[in-house]
DNA sequence: ATTTTGTTGAACAAAAATGTTAAACAATTT
DNA sequence: AAATTGTTTAACATTTTTGTTCAACAAAAT
């Protein structure tokens, strides 16, 4: 038929709505008027709200796997550039997905039964990413290019200075409801290429 | 009577499942069953869930304003030092309440009727500290001590790297379960008390 | 043109969760 | 000793939420 056009369209309202609320928060109902659709299509097409919540995991987790693999896509680049690149791109998946982070965390301890399911879906991605940083890292260290460290901390110190940006964003527009974001992520974004920056080499700059 | 002790470990259990599960996911009979009292009795202390919950947020809220007075609690000092111990102070501070960071920012994006508490609660006091640690560091950037930069963003950094060290530790050791978190611990926080001394002084060590 | 698929509405069933009540009794206070 | 407060049990009422069904109709596919 119309290429399913309802059906998509509440897939899209349940993320929003699973994401701001969590499984526990959301109400079917409200998804479904939200959608702008009856109250038995979103049955008709998702059995069970469980149901639709994996739906919404699977796509989220898609999307996670895609932001680890961009440290495959940085083509041969020095590692120092390479690290800034990292941090960018990570940088700039967050803006377009400012609340995934949260939700996948939150629904890891809420409800461990999707522990698994992403332990499985990102984790044989992200080890391979952290043995090829580590070779590169080791290979400048031996040039004296960055000092000595471990891949997997590295990437801690991104993905934790990156992630707090956003997470403590609508706590500052709260604070200051003026706030200009724009100018608040670009901020951010260089502050957190710096920061990484001394971390890799405190000579750097 | 008995000094309240049953009203005392609902508040306790309470506690407990809204950290693990939130408001939405928390239930109220399973909260009586933990607690060791009857369905009844947690009505009697307390009319309604929201209530209890209430209760469970104000206490919360009082002990990150004790976090955040720890800032204040540092004697005269120089302001490299000063740093180092808040990160280390901030840190123990998580160890000792590693859900709840978790907890209230996601109560303040699910439940905004609780922002404006927490606002109350523990602007004031943050704002207070920006502002004394800005002035130390704008000394101590005279002297060539430290580099020039804003204290909020300082501030930024120690509880983004801090926290997140805690935030991935559950799904750290689903990857390892045999990891220590004695040691991770420990190496995180000297990791953490590292980055931010390159932070605010990249020739320092 | 007919069959299948999508869609609604409205009512309803079932389940899950919250909140209430009353009788009885125990412990504590006055 | 009497009154108050804490406590349980067990039933029940209420509300909220999820899930079902069915009749009718629209749109698309065959």
């Amino acid at each position: 038929m119309k290429d399913n056009k309802k059906q998509k369209r509440i897939l899209e309202v349940a993320e929003e709505e699973f994401l701001m609320k969590g499984f526990a928060g959301a109400r079917t109902v409200e998804i479904a008027e939200r959608a702008g659709v009856s109250h038995s299509m979103l049955h008709y097409y998702y059995k069970t709200k469980e149901q639709l919540f994996g739906h919404v995991m699977v796509e989220k987790l898609q999307r996670l796997k895609e932001s680890v693999a961009t440290v495959f896509m940085i083509e041969d680049m020095p590692v120092v550039e390479k690290v800034v690149e990292l941090v960018v791109r990570h940088f700039e998946f967050l803006s377009e997905n400012p609340d995934l982070p949260r939700f996948i965390i939150n629904e890891m301890i809420v409800r461990p039964e999707y522990a698994e399911m992403m332990k499985r879906e990102a984790l044989p991605l992200l080890k391979d990413a952290v043995a090829r940083l580590q070779r590169e890292l080791d290979a400048a260290a031996k040039e004296g290019e960055v000092r000595t460290m471990e891949a997997a901390t590295l990437l801690m110190d991104i993905v934790s200075v990156n992630l707090f940006s956003f997470i403590v964003a609508p706590i500052l527009s709260s604070v200051k409801p003026d706030m200009d974001f724009q100018a608040y992520y670009h901020a951010r974004c260089q502050e957190n290429v710096q920061l990484i920056l001394n971390r890799i080499n405190p000579d750097i700059k």
